[in-house]
DNA sequence: CACGAGTACGTACCGCCGGTATGTCGTACG
DNA sequence: CGTACGACATACCGGCGGTACGTACTCGTG
């Protein structure tokens, strides 16, 4: 009949059960955080046991990095369009830079993504997804601007991981803050002022590459 | 006789084990993780059991935080005489910055403090305790370049923030990479040219407050 | 010096949790 | 209609954090 097999209900079925286990994860690693989170509750949550749970995924890291592209994946997809949007780059790029900023507020992302990932799956393994994810969007904006020339010459990735780290920072702060609002207006604020810091002015050209502004040396 | 009561030698021997102990955890949390490190392995290391750790500490995260405490106490020492070093402000916090990143390449410094402990110890608990460490000393360097008006009048706090997270993500990005010492040499230039461009510079007067510069090109 | 008390550990054990091995039921397929 | 396989559930193990308790040594006191 159909060349192309037709999904079975049971696959349905398997995926949506899968994607409940995912949720509960989800869920309970931001709440409880990964250490804090038994195999057992996030079974229970989705209804099912961890005989389910074993059978979908290896183990609990691999819940947890399922439980992670799931959150990127949720908060990622406005961002790609915010910043891939025609338009002036340097406006765009700070569009993107205030919307990440509030995708940072998100208790979610900021437990599971900014905090316990790179502890959890280790920093290599997490600096390698993030490549698909969020560092990866913030990099090729960067590089647009670089070689638009609206930014400093520096080496992009290094610049990335600076700037990436100073988000992830802001982000902490403003949700540890007993002002959010304050101090989310005061992070977007600065972070904006230290982009701006390496914009490149017409009309005041940079010093040529290296230049020592003191007679300090080594 | 002596008014103040001599420290008796069993004292001494009960500090030094727990030095001992406090020693071989900042080891053992450096190489596997706080996670992957089992308190029977930290006392066995120092020849004593899991009953004399509990003597000493109430439970693996006060071993944890004792580790913590010992590591930070151990670096920032020294960086603390530079920055508070006499002599132009604006160069010696420069001199601070370079070596708080050769600081943040110590194994011990980066996994322990810079890693885990935001997730060990809880990020609020994190904070506080950073405040009497290389946090608080970035902080009041900062302030005193922000009064002294060298720096651009952004708020203190945030700024120290941001900052913050962006010298420990240059330090993972060094610990991470190929070329340790390329990416540390592009690590601490583009960390200055960061700093830079808060800077105020009197040949050319920062435009008043908050300002739209909308004259761009494209 | 005798002796009780407190300190500095060691030993034995418990409960929880990640992981594994195995069983069971339903569905697709020949 | 039987059988093989996927989708779970159940039972169990080992390791680890934490607790309870035992013990030896020391110190202060009469």
């Amino acid at each position: 009949m159909n060349v192309v097999t037709v999904r079975s209900r049971r696959l349905d079925y398997s995926e949506s059960t899968r994607q409940a286990l995912v949720d509960s994860a989800v869920e309970l690693f931001t709440k409880r955080g990964y250490a804090g989170t038994s195999l057992d509750e996030v079974a229970k949550r989705a209804r099912l046991t961890k005989g389910a749970l074993y059978h979908h995924f290896s183990g609990k890291q691999a819940l947890f990095e399922a439980a992670f592209d799931s959150v990127e994946t949720k908060f990622i997809e406005k961002l790609g369009e915010i910043v891939s949007a025609p338009g002036d780059p340097w406006e765009t790029a700070i569009a993107g830079l205030r919307a990440y900023v509030r995708v940072c507020l998100e208790p979610a992302y900021q437990r599971i993504v900014i905090h316990e990932a790179p502890v959890v799956m280790g920093w290599e393994r997490w600096r390698e997804a993030e490549e698909h994810f969020s560092y990866g969007l913030l990099r090729s904006t960067i590089e647009v601007l670089v070689t638009s020339g609206e930014l400093e010459q520096l080496p992009v990735e290094t610049m990335s991981r600076l700037l990436f780290g100073a988000l992830s920072a802001g982000a902490s702060t403003i949700a540890g803050a007993s002002d959010p609002r304050k101090a989310s207006a005061e992070v977007e604020r600065t972070i904006v002022r230290v982009v701006e810091g390496l914009r490149i002015r017409e009309d005041a050209p940079a010093p040529p590459e290296e230049k020592r502004s003191r007679s300090r040396r080594r």
